[in-house]
DNA sequence: CTTCAGATCCCCT
DNA sequence: GGGGATCTGAAGA
């Protein structure tokens, strides 16, 4: 093998840490229709149909007042995968620049995900994926997330779901064409 | 230490 | 569409 051959699979390239260390909310948009690969015993695919937007100065944001325990991992840098856990679920986000992040909220089952894959905590039962994944790197571990030259349709904003703060900013996007997204 | 609100989900009506 | 389950992190006493 050429060691010099950028990584391809048939998943598609690793996002690399330019898609992520750019405007919060283009990352946001641009992450419809990426696959998430998790890579364990068995391997998982989604394809992204819904995220949120958490930028600075945004009061909704975990890192509104600065680093905390929980949130140290928005601070590790772009491509570094942010979990929590908020009444007993967790939820995943793609931390972008400093103290900023997209939370995932939905994606479609592509292979061997047989779980519901609607809403956060549903997503991360479904891939797999708990707090012990809080800070690994998506650049360069067991869980990345990919293009495979799929582009959604149309996509659509609006505010975010469960967010009492920042309700008239629309920092909600999914893909319009997708059944199990609710409209506003 | 105690309180409480929250980036949710499920079940009931 | 409304309320209870459930539990962690943060803030205040």
């Amino acid at each position: 093998m050429n060691s010099v051959t950028k990584k391809k699979t048939p998943q598609g390239n690793v996002l690399s840490r330019r898609f992520y260390d750019r405007d919060t909310v283009l990352v946001a948009r641009d992450l419809l229709g990426k696959l998430i690969v998790v890579e364990r015993n068995e391997r998982r695919i989604a394809r992204i149909v819904e995220t949120e937007a958490y930028v600075a100065g945004d009061p909704a944001n975990h890192a509104f007042r600065g680093q905390t325990k929980r949130n140290r991992s928005m601070f590790k840098g772009p491509g570094t995968l942010y979990v929590y856990a908020v009444h007993a679920q967790n939820c995943m986000n793609a931390v972008t620049r400093l103290g900023e992040a997209v939370l995932v909220r939905a994606a479609q089952p592509v292979e061997n995900v047989s779980e519901r894959t609607s809403g956060p905590g549903l997503l991360c039962r479904a891939m797999g994926i708990t707090r012990e994944d809080d800070g690994k790197s998506l650049l360069q571990s067991e869980i990345s997330i990919r293009d495979d030259r799929y582009s959604p349709v149309s996509i659509v904003s609006s505010p975010r779901i469960g967010v009492t703060k920042w309700k008239d900013r629309h920092l909600r996007f999914f893909v319009s064409d997708n059944p199990s997204s609710h409209c506003e």
